[in-house]
DNA sequence: GGAAAAATACCCAGTTTTTGGTATTGTCAG
DNA sequence: CTGACAATACCAAAAACTGGGTATTTTTCC
């Protein structure tokens, strides 16, 4: 069996040393990469080759949360697996809702992220035995969640969500479409189709609408 | 010498384990033991021989705050080293005011973290590079604290503020300016004060800030 | 393979914000 | 009383953003 490749991305850099230095010695796993920049991991997306995706939920620039719908936006058949420290149903079901496999928790021990990672590898749902009881207690959502295993996605396209992060971290239309090797009038377009689908005013207003729709968080600002 | 004895309190048994197996390594130290809940750990804090304590201050039961001053107010002596996600100033205040001698970020490399716990065994002060720049950004704030507590939210004039409101509300200088009863270049002469003072780039960068010096929540929904 | 959607790019006119000035009136503490 | 600061107001030019279009190329999906 060929070992399953493993890529994570999380903005805290001792989290990731430690989680990688625990799964080195697993013999089926492999250890192809992280990030702690969710942005800089998208640009290199394509020239990755990875068969599990472990995603912190809580970054800087972007949410965890818009970050899995970019990931199986490019690539349907990703298996992603969120491995953050958010407890509760809200978070949980919006992963799933995007179409991750695996939900499991930063204090959860190494064999259950092990058994999380190969689970997933193999295309099966799993969730962290912790966060059961709690999507248990939704009994609703649950069913909603078997029933509707596909994604419920924004009406941003993945590059207008691209522009809109960088838009809200304040930069310029010429400064986006220098760091996107594009031109300022497609920003402006952008820009525009942006504005129209989210009913946004501004910059501002654009802002709010990210944080609403967890495609940011709204405390730690870079 | 004799190695540094390590204890590590934090809710998230991946990131123990983790920063554990990191640590393994290292020739000075000793991880001596963990604990997933503060109070279990409190219990048995008297049997318990460590030099260096590192410890979380998001816990779901107690907060890292608290359990700083619990181990001060049981051992006077007690070298306590924070490590958590928090970047923000109020954090690291409060827990420097509770007494610990470091305070480093889960985004540090390990090099980093390493020589906080050797700085902190003997008995100086650490605080860890990203922070530094946060602290050093907040130290006329600090001032402006000690000496006019009635102003302690910001430089900010209180009409000032009154605009800032409204800008944050999205409204145009034009909308401000029959709002306040006042002419457009008033507006216009509060919100260049308004963007020189906080260091704001624009009506984004100004929510950025409210949202940071608390004048506004950021409302998330549930 | 072909239609639809997405990404790209351009034009233009208009609005808003930002920047860099100056200047007059209050107001309040020392 | 006086000087510092706050609040008011104006001017003008530059930069950025907004809103109305059109149009080509690429990608994606059926």
């Amino acid at each position: 069996m060929k070992p399953i490749k493993i890529y994570m991305i999380d903005d805290h850099k001792l989290f990731i040393n430690g989680v990688f230095s625990l799964l080195g010695d697993e013999p089926d796993l492999e250890l192809v990469g992280y990030s702690l920049d969710p942005q800089d991991f998208l640009t290199q997306f394509e020239r990755l080759e990875v068969d599990v995706y472990l995603v912190d939920i809580n970054m800087p620039k972007m949410s965890g949360v818009i970050l899995a719908e970019m990931i199986l936006k490019r690539k349907k058949t990703a298996k992603v697996l969120a491995l953050t420290m958010y407890d509760d149903y809200q978070h949980v079901e919006k992963m799933i809702k995007k179409g991750v496999l695996g939900y499991i928790l930063k204090s959860a021990n190494i064999s259950e992220l092990v058994q999380a990672i190969k689970r997933v590898s193999e295309g099966n749902r799993f969730i962290g035995r912790e966060i059961q009881e709690v999507v248990m207690g939704q009994v609703e959502g649950l069913q909603n969640l078997e029933e509707s295993p596909d994604i419920q996605k924004s009406k941003l396209t993945k590059r207008e969500v691209e522009v809109l992060l960088l838009i809200i971290q304040e930069m310029s239309n010429k400064e986006i479409a220098e760091k996107l090797f594009i031109s300022e009038r497609t920003v402006e377009t952008h820009r525009k189709s942006i504005l129209a689908k989210t009913n946004a005013k501004g910059s501002l207003g654009l802002y709010k609408y990210a944080i609403q729709h967890s495609i940011v968080q709204a405390n730690h600002l870079s």
